[in-house]
DNA sequence: AGGTTTTTTGCAACTAGTTGCATAAACCGT
DNA sequence: ACGGTTTATGCAACTAGTTGCAAAAAACCT
């Protein structure tokens, strides 16, 4: 249930249309809490009608119908209250150990091509985080917000940088398991 | 799509009911990929209408009665085929990061306990994955199974580690963000 | 023997996320 | 002005996972 305050998060850093929040869902935001257009706009409805956010006035003469929204102190409160709230840590599900472990018995061929890609999407996906990380966050800015966010950016480096290492090690080791049909 | 494939995985290694598998879901393998025992059994009933298992004929089923299934060589087959087969990596969510991100906007009040919970939680889970380590990888085995499992159970560990060092950073210098009401 | 509790299996309803497609307006080249 | 593309919003159906509950056999106690 962490849909709603991802995007009561983005709307208090910047009121924005659904559109904008798709875009920021797919680069910052999305880091760590991915959603889709559908999703957005679903639930851009939801917490309007609970009276959370509201749509802003249109103020410029935008193009398109673009619809912006606001969070109320209602969508305030709800967020203060998750973020502050125990949560347990979620079960975790990674499809690509899981075929390691299925590798083990049915064989691993295969494997070895897509373990080098999966290794390359998270060379690239570093490369993006340190792009921002070099943007955002300049030695020397130390206001708590910005630590605060550079927390959460260092994780996702540091995430990165342990698969494309774990990989690494993987393929240099990863033994020969014939097939047995 | 991949639960059938992580009951397949299971059941090779070594035929079960749904109740034994449910418990090795509590351990082993649903550290990567968690299912409850009412997932299994509804997951149990389709690969045996698709003729991927079968119940072993040793007890005759009633309610109530273990029911223990083998893999067929069809599931075999379908097993091998996915565990080949290349799979983009699926997007992650991460309820505590988010946490964090919303902290910087809504303030930290009540975020540090949390934390320091979730950190003793992944000490737990660390503390358990050494242990399997310790009883079921002593140095030397070096069979390309035991190989492939190990590489798995380390991913596991060194996440573990590398939670409880951020966790801990975060604490350290979580800086206080005023309650912006 | 009779009742309670535990084990094992499973259904049903709900929640969250994904996929496919629809609509309308704006913008763009000819 | 016309048709094609892009922008922006959204509905509906589907898939996967979660939660609540309960029936049937077995085990456990008086």
């Amino acid at each position: 249930m962490s849909l709603p305050h991802a995007i009561l998060t983005a709307l208090l850093e910047k009121p924005s249309s659904g559109l904008d929040l798709t875009r920021r869902f797919d680069r910052s935001i999305g880091y760590f809490w991915s959603a889709t257009h559908q999703q957005i706009y679903r639930e851009l409805g939801r917490l309007e009608a609970e009276g959370h956010i509201r749509a802003l006035p249109a103020a410029q003469p935008a193009r398109g119908q673009k619809k912006a929204y606001e969070v109320l102190p209602a969508g305030r409160a709800e967020l203060a209250r998750w973020t502050a709230a125990p949560q347990d840590p979620k079960p975790h599900r990674d499809a690509l150990l899981l075929r390691l472990r299925a590798a083990a018995v049915v064989g691993t061929a295969g494997l070895e091509a897509d373990l080098r890609r999966h290794r390359e999407l998270h060379r690239r996906q570093l490369a993006e985080y340190e792009e921002i990380e070099k943007r955002d966050f300049p030695p020397g800015d130390d206001s708590a917000q910005a630590r605060l966010q550079h927390l959460v950016l260092r994780a996702g480096i540091e995430l990165e940088t342990f698969w494309i290492q774990w990989l690494t090690e993987a393929l240099e080791d990863l033994p020969v398991v014939e097939d047995t049909p």
